[in-house]
DNA sequence: AGCATTGTCTGACTTTAGTCAGAGATCGTT
DNA sequence: AACGATCTCTGACTAAAGTCAGACAATGCT
């Protein structure tokens, strides 16, 4: 009764009947479900329908039949695709929109509803995040990013509020040297962000010098994502890039107030070198051969 | 991206892919998903066809012919209730024992591969007994219950092990006036155990006694189910069951290492009142009329 | 004893989901 | 230009799930 694997069970039968329930309200709106499914895909911007047919796993044939049912209704447009003809791609008519916006409206309101029901709303959450990490972890998609999009920008400043925690003297990003977003990005560098079904849960940026080597920084692992493998992931992504710009030399400072991290650096084959900047943060500098 | 009904979003995204996979490989024993979840209801324990069908949501029709084809592949027997003979009871043949087996191994090793492959074992079970209550919260059935059932004696276990955390000086129950299992028992008394999905989550003794008033023993509510106002409403049932007894005043004893306990009974029309009896444990004395 | 109610079952459907083979168009490669 | 590969679509299915009306027996209540 009180065995890890009953208690892993015990949750799994609580949230089949919670997802259960949503697609209930989902057939509210008269409307099967394969159908509801494909317009809400569509919806979130799968516009190809061969990526939504993988997504949703679908046959082909079942698939054209769904899309045909959403056209008749009036609530997608096909085309072909523009670079091949073969493919098409559907798009939201106005009354699609329409429709799709009433099933975002019901997902909102199951997940207020939700968060409304109960106290413990902070400790929910970070319980959510923590399980859905785990459950998509070999879903986890490392993309290269502009370091100003909105989602390197949420990494950064979940980085910077831990830092801000571990440090006993605060961590202020003034006086860190923080590098300009141009050098994290192509061709001086490159700035790469782990996302988990649409939420960002890592990064890491390569900022390139003009002193012959470049630099590794910002490696962040959300707190719901440890565990996971995820900063060498990162990191292995990063050395890629370097790789993929002609970098032949890598350094990196850290401190010791973050022990997750130097030790992996001195696994993945990082060796320590004396300080290289003036930078009053860190205390461990590395470097790495690629 | 970031905000708490994404977030919950995200987490919906995230189960409903994992229990799209366990129902998968269910379906690989070759058996249509509904009879599966039919015969493992009556496996774990649900005869009364009623029951099941209930739980499962299915109309009597269906219900009707998923017992048939279960009954033909040899896996159920079906009696009349012997109470009531419009009743059906359903019960696992030999072969249906040892199919149910296989489908609680599937499901055993499905959570048990969840486990082995994240690190963070015991963070995660957590998250997983915070969610199951929050999600189960209004299907937490209170019922009446012998002190000396099983799920009776679990939160009473569980309950004694965390006073003896609490407590600066351990707790030893032989010191405790432990009530006789009798006088929880109507007519003198009552035991409600709060069910979350058949794993019990909370627990409160009302003890009958000579001197004119019932006590309120044993009040304890789950880690993973608080903040859900359970407390409450096991109260609100004792004092339901005191009154359907006839019994016009409550009391109870406290200790003030329990703060969240003494805050609850303000709160909810109880008064303190002096020490009333010599147990050692207690510091605090209430007492309400009904 | 009579009558409404309850619980299950059967028959006769409809709807959804999913499968499979093959047609037709388009693309990339030679 | 020819060929095989790729992508979507249609037709022709099957299987599973779900619905609804009514039959039938047992029960509870007057």
């Amino acid at each position: 009764m009180l065995d890890p694997v009953s208690r892993v069970r015990r949750f799994n039968r609580a949230v089949t009947s919670a997802v259960g329930a949503l697609d209930t309200s989902f057939l509210g709106r008269g409307r099967p479900l394969g159908a509801a499914r494909v317009l809400n895909a569509i919806g979130h911007g799968r516009s190809d329908i061969g990526d939504v047919r993988d997504y949703l796993g679908l046959d082909s044939g079942l698939m054209s039949r769904l899309l045909r049912s959403l056209e008749d209704e009036g609530l997608i447009e096909t085309h072909a695709h523009e670079d091949d003809a073969r493919r098409r791609v559907a798009s939201l008519t106005r009354a699609g929109k329409r429709e799709f916006a009433a099933y975002e409206a019901l997902s909102n309101t199951q997940a207020e509803g939700f968060l409304a029901r109960n106290s413990q709303r902070e400790a929910l959450l970070a319980a959510m995040d923590l399980i859905a990490s785990a459950l998509t972890r070999d879903r986890i998609a490392l993309t290269e990013m502009d370091p100003r999009s909105d989602g390197a920008r949420y990494c950064l400043g979940e980085y910077y509020a831990e830092l801000g925690r571990r440090f006993k003297q605060g961590f202020d990003v003034s006086l860190s040297r923080d590098p300009d977003a141009k050098e994290m990005r192509r061709p001086r560098g490159s700035f790469i962000v782990a996302m988990s079904d649409m939420l960002p849960i890592g990064c890491v940026g390569l900022k390139g010098t003009d002193h012959g080597y470049a630099e590794i920084k910002r490696l962040w692992v959300a707190p719901s994502a440890r565990g996971l493998g995820l900063g060498k992931r990162l990191m292995d992504t990063a050395e890629d890039a370097a790789r993929s710009l002609d970098i032949a030399l890598l350094r990196l400072d850290t401190n010791s107030a973050l022990p997750e991290a130097g030790q992996l650096y001195r696994t993945t084959g990082w060796r320590e070198i004396p300080r290289f900047n003036d930078d009053p943060y860190p205390d461990l500098f590395f470097e790495k051969r690629l």
